[in-house]
RNA sequence: GCGGGUGUGGCGGAAUUGGCAGACGCGCCAGACUUAGGAUCUGGUGUCCCCGACGUGCAGGUUCAAGUCCUGUCACCCGCACCA
């Protein structure tokens, strides 16, 4: 019999399936839709790595499955092609950044379809496709008229290697997310989305969807929400309100000094009223200097300096409390100001050691001699709180005393900042907004959209934070949309996160030229279904293009208010080392190679084999011999078919068994279990030496969404015709279950025997057929029997004394 | 520091949620077929002092029964990080 020949098979099907349009998605069918929706590319010039494969092979087998069982299935493409890896190779190279980005689209699709995923490549976007960012540009001027767009000069993350300002998304732990330089903080003007207006709506938004735990914790996390109060404290000086976010009211009682972030207005406002203004300008000429990874890194030692010339009042004590500035306390959460409760907060504590200030303890239960006390307890030395035993009801009688004085009220606070929404380079979408000497900022008219991206000569970005597109003086000077007056055109682009924000809508309806996507193509497909991706994506991806399909919601432009109804992630493909993979440790896999070798169906059914689809796994070629020989041994089942219209009783359960644990599989993600079901299956069939048609049929179905390409070959030439137009198989829960089964016997916990019994049998039953067996009444022999359990189907424990 | 996760053979990993630990695959061992095998097939393979006992990071506990539940503890991984 003729070997396997995968590369000219699996080619024969792709074109099938391409010239038939086997996996288009058709708006408006009548049958069930469903949304599969898998993170799009950046189409980087390293090509795909095997992890990519992992990614989309998820949902792949889920869309497969769902198109056999009569869904009408929308799995799309597409390239998230703007960002700044394309853009430092073009400035390397001389290459101009679309030549490397159309390069690597066409290599990334090339590699995509040669592994045969059943997506619907009749509606790939490229998010740097004009007729695309068209509609990116659009839903930012929407957001800009909707007073969601604002400029701000502030202290940004600014990457000197890069020469961008970056999101705090994008420089999380101090280090820039593309080139892993230290971030400095900087003082620019910079457009910002107000994403902090939906804070609470991400929030909510959450009990409506099907996130796994983690994600949705991850997300709860990032968004921060805390519950506390502001209080104001009077200056006495000057009877200036300094306010201040605690989370902690309840313990205003053991105040007992102030601290203020070395940047707070404050300091500038009473400058000549401060003693010791040197030494505060010192402080914090010293702290500007810190790197990020001084300031969150080291945090062991406490500095700051007393304000000489500022007093703070405790408003329910009355008491005078001095005022510090210190880095500990951010400008960027809460006012940049806190009261200090050394007693019951750790930082705070140290800051009182190290300063020498008073610790009033205002919560038993603790010992502040040694630590803070940072747990419930009674209150003391509080006033009216005193005897309250718990935090909630001390807080709720705090509020009242605050509101009573007029002095402070309860408060939320989020951790999520507004989205730093510019990037001075290139490659990107430029931002659509005029700036009129004499109207400000005036939006570029809709009909005028796409402002396209000049063609330039030079992309390499100014030395001073200015987008390349500075430098072009035709783009930059043109005439205000409102006064026709002359203006300038905003040069800065889009971060790479906006292409990427809303191209789950555009593939609703990837070619309409009237709107982002019809509202007709929207109510069909929307929200997506089952949305897979990677973890690193929960925080930055996932927020942002929530906050997007929110706010396109709440503009009545989308049909629900969550674009995803489910979402999960898998886990990464590791090099062979055990090492994530990258190209500096050169233990990259690239597919293209293993469908060379081994062919498309090897590589599908391997990754999804290798381990805990959630969990990573290593790559390990060895392993994968094993699904090639698992493959092989289908192949080799057409020496062993004969006739048959019905499963023979001797497979009719497993048969059943395999159909079931294979379709529950697939929807819980546990692919590898799903895969090795059918491996038991196949094993089983060569040992009894022969497999009938009906049972191949199913089997082959069964495979298809993991090997679509073997499974195809074989059933147009066993049966004549298509599998993908076949119907998945169905199971019977009754026929799972054997005629007979096997039961382990324990006396005392320990196995002794296993006695094969009738399912249905009974308990009495079962325990007289235990006991008759050799080794069972050995053991019984001469004790009393304490107690006899039989778990139906599983064992028997009979305890002795 | 806080939050989340993981810990099972030589390796990747299973275990119907309290019911036969190690499914399936890799690797390894033996045999068959071969001029040959890094091909294929068949059988074996947790450990040990192998008629028995011990085994799911470690130490306890609950139970007829624990990888699974409870208490304590260790190690590693991921995320956030002076968030007031």
């Amino acid at each position: 019999m003729e070997r396997y020949d995968y590369s000219s098979i699996e080619k024969k099907w792709q074109n099938y399936w391409e010239e038939h349009g086997t996996f288009k998605a058709e708006t408006g069918s009548k049958k069930p839709k469903f949304y599969a929706l898998v993170e799009f590319p950046y189409p980087s010039g390293a090509g795909m790595h095997v992890g990519h494969i992992k990614a989309y092979s998820g949902l792949e087998v889920v869309s497969r499955k769902r198109r056999l069982e009569g869904y009408n299935v929308l799995f799309p493409i597409g390239f998230d092609a703007y960002g700044l890896p394309t853009e430092n190779t073009a400035v390397k190279t001389g290459v101009h950044p679309r030549l490397v980005t159309d390069n690597n689209i066409a290599k990334f699709t090339n590699q995509l379809k040669r592994v045969g995923f059943s997506f619907d490549w009749s509606r790939v976007i490229d998010t740097t496709d004009e007729k695309y960012y068209r509609w990116t540009q659009w839903i930012f001027l929407k957001m800009f008229e909707n007073g969601l767009v604002f400029r701000d000069k502030t202290l940004v993350n600014y990457c000197p290697s890069c020469k961008v300002v970056l999101s705090n998304e994008d420089s999380q732990g101090g280090k820039c997310d593309i080139c892993h330089s230290d971030i400095v903080q900087k003082t620019k003007e910079v457009w910002y989305l107000r994403i902090t207006e939906y804070a609470d709506k991400l929030l909510q938004g959450l009990d409506e969807v099907n996130y796994l735990p983690n994600i949705r914790l991850q997300q709860e996390n990032w968004i921060g929400k805390s519950t506390g109060a502001f209080v104001n404290f009077t200056v006495k000086e000057n009877g200036e309100q300094l306010r201040i976010y605690t989370t902690r009211p309840d313990t205003l009682y053991g105040v007992t000094f102030m601290v203020i972030a070395p940047e707070h207005p404050i300091i500038e406002k009473y400058r000549d009223s401060i003693a010791n203004i040197d030494a505060l300008d010192a402080y914090k000429a010293e702290c500007a200097k810190k790197s990020e990874f001084e300031r969150t890194q080291l945090v062991k030692d406490k500095t700051g300096v007393k304000i000489d010339g500022l007093t703070a009042i405790n408003p329910v004590t009355e008491k005078e409390v001095p005022i510090y500035i210190s880095d500990y306390v951010m400008m960027g959460y809460g006012t940049g100001a806190i009261m200090a409760v050394p007693a019951h907060d750790t930082r705070d504590y140290e800051f009182a050691k190290k300063f020498g200030i008073d610790i009033i303890e205002v919560i038993k239960g603790g010992d502040i001699s040694k630590e803070a006390y940072t747990g419930d307890g009674e209150m003391i030395n509080s006033g009216s709180l005193n005897g309250i035993s718990n935090k909630k009801d001390a807080i709720a009688k705090m509020l009242d005393v605050l509101a009573e004085k007029g002095c402070g009220e309860k408060g939320v606070q989020y951790k999520m900042k507004d989205w730093a929404f510019n990037r001075q380079r290139y490659w990107g979408e430029p931002i659509p907004i005029v700036h009129c000497p004499k109207c400000g900022m005036v939006a570029v008219p809709y009909d005028e959209l796409p402002l396209k991206l000049p063609p330039v000569e030079n992309f390499q970005p100014g030395t001073d934070g200015e987008s390349p597109l500075a430098k072009i003086d035709e783009f930059v000077n043109c005439k205000c949309p409102k006064c026709g007056g002359d203006a300038k055109r905003e040069t800065d682009t889009m971060p790479q996160w906006a292409g990427s924000s809303w191209y789950f809508l555009r593939y609703c309806d990837p070619d309409n030229d009237q709107a982002f996507a019809s509202q007709e193509a929207l109510k069909y497909w929307m929200p997506v279904d089952w949305y897979n991706g990677g973890m690193e994506h929960v925080t930055r991806h996932m927020i942002y293009s929530r906050f997007w399909h929110r706010f396109l919601y709440d503009m009545g432009e989308v049909p629900c208010d969550e674009p995803y109804a489910k979402r999960t992630a898998q886990g990464l493909v590791l090099g062979p080392d055990g090492e994530k993979m990258s190209k500096s440790k050169g233990n990259v896999v690239d597919p293209n190679d293993v469908v060379d070798q081994y062919g498309a169906d090897v590589l599908r059914v391997y990754v999804l084999f290798m381990g805990d689809y959630e969990q990573a796994a290593p790559w390990s070629e060895t392993s994968m011999k094993g699904c090639k020989r698992f493959l092989d041994r289908v192949w080799a089942l057409r020496e062993k078919l004969i006739d048959g219209d019905e499963y023979r009783p001797e497979t009719v359960s497993l048969m059943h068994k395999t159909i079931k644990k294979v379709t529950e599989d697939i929807e819980a993600m546990k692919f590898n279990t799903a895969i090795a079901a059918m491996m038991s299956l196949i094993n089983e069939i060569y040992s009894i030496g022969s497999i009938n048609k009906a049972e191949m049929k199913t089997l082959l179905i069964l495979l298809n969404p993991f090997a679509p390409h073997i499974t195809e070959e074989m059933y147009s030439s066993i049966f004549g015709a298509i599998l993908s137009e076949q119907e998945w198989v169905k199971y019977d829960e009754k026929l799972c279950i054997d005629s007979t089964i096997e039961v382990a016997v324990q006396v005392n916990g320990k196995i002794k025997a296993k006695i094969n019994i009738p399912a249905e049998a009974e308990q009495d039953e079962v325990l007289g057929l235990a006991k008759a067996d050799g080794a069972v009444a050995a053991a019984l022999d001469g004790k009393n029997i304490v107690k006899e359990i039989y778990v139906k189907g599983r064992l028997v424990n009979i305890v002795v004394k």
